[in-house]
DNA sequence: TGTACATCAGTGAACGCGCGTTCACTGATGTAC
DNA sequence: TGTACATCAGTGAACGCGCGTTCACTGATGTAC
């Protein structure tokens, strides 16, 4: 992450200049450092270097300054993913493949996103900004099934939102299991991404997909 | 839940009697109403009608507590799995769909078990009766997994451990992404058990394993 | 270009609150004889 | 069966702490003329 903006962090004066910014970051950072429960409003602003009141300029209260965390997650998370997938191009087995992968990994580089988004309990009904900003990710997710089922022959082809569905719970339940980044992993013989490339490997059989010819089964 | 003891609720004296219990009760409703995070030491102590020191001669502090919670969720969540595995009488695939049932009836009845077990942070290294619970309640799956597995042909049969998470990962997802009894839940056009359903299915016939006659395809 | 003024963004002191934790204590229970 | 005593389980008062929130304030910035 790079702040293009000017980043003289010392000499600051009576105004911050960008203290939202600075609060969304150093909410992060608490939340992944302690989870989702173990950040304060106070803590927020004694890491960005500000009175506890100044916060109150720019959020009107944890939960709004977690939601937006939560917000600003789904959007990157829906870039991420977005980038992986590169529109199923070359080849779509190998963009799903990336595509699972750029998931566990956003898990695992961001858990303090992560959790915001999924684990916090930040209700997706609290702004229409944040339940489109979720929605948006998902259709990425959507989009590649829909590119997956409209490939496979008419008669017996699965409807696109339940293969979505069903991989984006393949996808959650092996990075909320096993590949967090932070202590309450559970041990695996394994890694988070074979583990999930060979079980959407077996569903797409299971799917009747052929799977690419130069590529073993797992 | 029934108390076998004696549960005269009201004339209690100087002792509590059975504070441990209540104590266990009073974090596992709060947990339910507010998630794992705002609960207090203090709340469950008031809950229980005891002075806030009280809770000290029991558990050492909070995380103890906690801990108990996700010890006794495991236990519990063994058992109903275990029953709905029924040793994969008579039927194996049926069996398996119970099974799939009993995890998201588990989640959604039990939720403040189920965050205690998987969200709330709780390191399984905590105690080792812990980590042994939790995996207890993973070796019904890795049984049922075992089982399936003995069933198919010997070439082509995947290793039995490697099912059993996988399972694991799509009842967890589907779990914690739709089947929650709390508010943070996402909507969803079909119920999460037909989803799991479909979605377990799929991957079995990705394995080669031949559907029970009677059922049609999902 | 300079000046007056409105608006904005952060200050710092204060408050009430509930929490975690401790302490010496005391009422109740169980046990030895 | 009764008595003395040890142990156990809960009391209640007290403490320091950090949090959320408010308030009148003030320094900095932008804008109208």
């Amino acid at each position: 992450m790079s702040w293009s903006k000017e980043e003289k962090e010392s000499p600051r004066g009576y105004h911050h200049g960008n203290l939202k910014e600075a609060l969304l970051r150093a909410a992060l950072e608490l939340i992944a450092q302690k989870g989702p429960a173990g950040f304060t409003f106070a803590e927020a602003a004694r890491w960005a270097g500000v009175s506890p009141a100044a916060p109150y300029r720019h959020f009107r209260d944890r939960d709004e300054l977690l939601a937006s965390v939560a917000l600003r997650g789904f959007q990157q998370f829906e870039a991420a993913l977005k980038r992986a997938w590169n529109d199923g191009r070359p080849e779509t087995l190998d963009a799903l493949d990336r595509l699972g992968k750029a998931y566990l990994q956003f898990a695992r580089a961001e858990p303090a996103y992560y959790s915001a988004m999924f684990e916090a309990g930040v209700p997706l009904a609290t702004s229409p900004e944040l339940r489109e900003a979720g929605e948006r990710a998902f259709a990425v997710l959507r989009g590649a099934a829909e590119t997956l089922c409209a490939q496979m022959p008419l008669q017996g082809r699965p409807p696109a939102l339940m293969v979505a569905l069903h991989i984006w719970a393949m996808a959650h339940g092996i990075a909320s299991l096993f590949g967090r980044g932070d202590a309450a992993r559970r041990a695996l013989p394994i890694s988070p991404e074979e583990l999930l490339e060979a079980n959407v490997l077996i569903y797409l059989r299971g799917l009747g997909v052929e799977e690419a010819p130069n590529k073993p089964s797992a």
